[in-house]
DNA sequence: AACCTATTTCGATGAACATCTATACGGAGG
DNA sequence: CCTCCGTATAGATGTTCATCGAAATAGGTT
């Protein structure tokens, strides 16, 4: 159910088959990184050196509507990519990094891409 | 255009915001990943020992008909993470381990994960 | 050339999605 | 208590997408 636990248990590409949950959890994941503008949100809120980002900044940051970055937000938020902490009238949102860590795990190549060996 | 130079023009996402050039191709390859039949297809091809599959072992591998398998092996090709070669009646898919690995950088977190460690 | 099999393309359909406007919620300040 | 500001939710709409069945293409065989 837990995302992240998916995640965890997932092993690389390049080892062996998904099997049909593990691909469904991780496609959930990756579907929410297939879009330009959530991929940006992440990307603002992953480099900030703070660590925290405030919604505003990133609604400036587009030419869209709060709304639409509301809703780009939680569906980062539901597969487990980001946090939020309410502070004052202001919501701030942080990476969980785990879980960019575990995908990137996920697509790491064996060891010497281009020797056949075996 | 080309993804693949897309991809390696693109800073981690930890280390500065994604531009909205590189936001969409990145998104692409990311959208060819989010669905979990693609996912499994993804994993079988580059988990194969030879390195290359037949498209009828990928079929016979879901309950799904063979122009739906076609379908996600284009999607899969067209972002530069499969190749595909014909020898006499059968089309072999392979891995492309460079699109991967780009992928796996750009998830890569900057140094220490949260605790252990130094 | 006619044929068989494997694969791709085409057309259609129902579901999922990105985006918008309008509205609701929640805290801060008068 | 009422209002303002920042954010989230609800409802609506047009587009994209996964999937299927049917038809077209391509390579090898007889």
């Amino acid at each position: 159910m837990e995302l992240l636990e998916i995640l965890e248990c997932s092993p690389p590409l390049t080892r062996e088959p998904l099997d049909a949950e593990q691909a469904a959890g991780v496609a959930r994941v990756f579907k929410a990184l297939g879009d330009p503008v959530r991929l940006r949100i992440l990307s603002i809120v992953a480099s900030r050196a703070g660590g925290e980002v405030c919604v505003c900044d990133i609604t400036d940051a587009f030419e869209l509507s709060q709304p639409t970055i509301s809703h780009h937000l939680k569906v980062l938020k539901e597969v487990g990519l980001l946090t939020s902490e309410r502070r004052a009238s202001w919501v701030y949102y942080r990476l969980v990094p785990e879980t960019l860590g575990e995908l990137s795990a996920l697509l790491t190549l064996p060891a010497t891409p281009p020797a056949v060996s075996l």
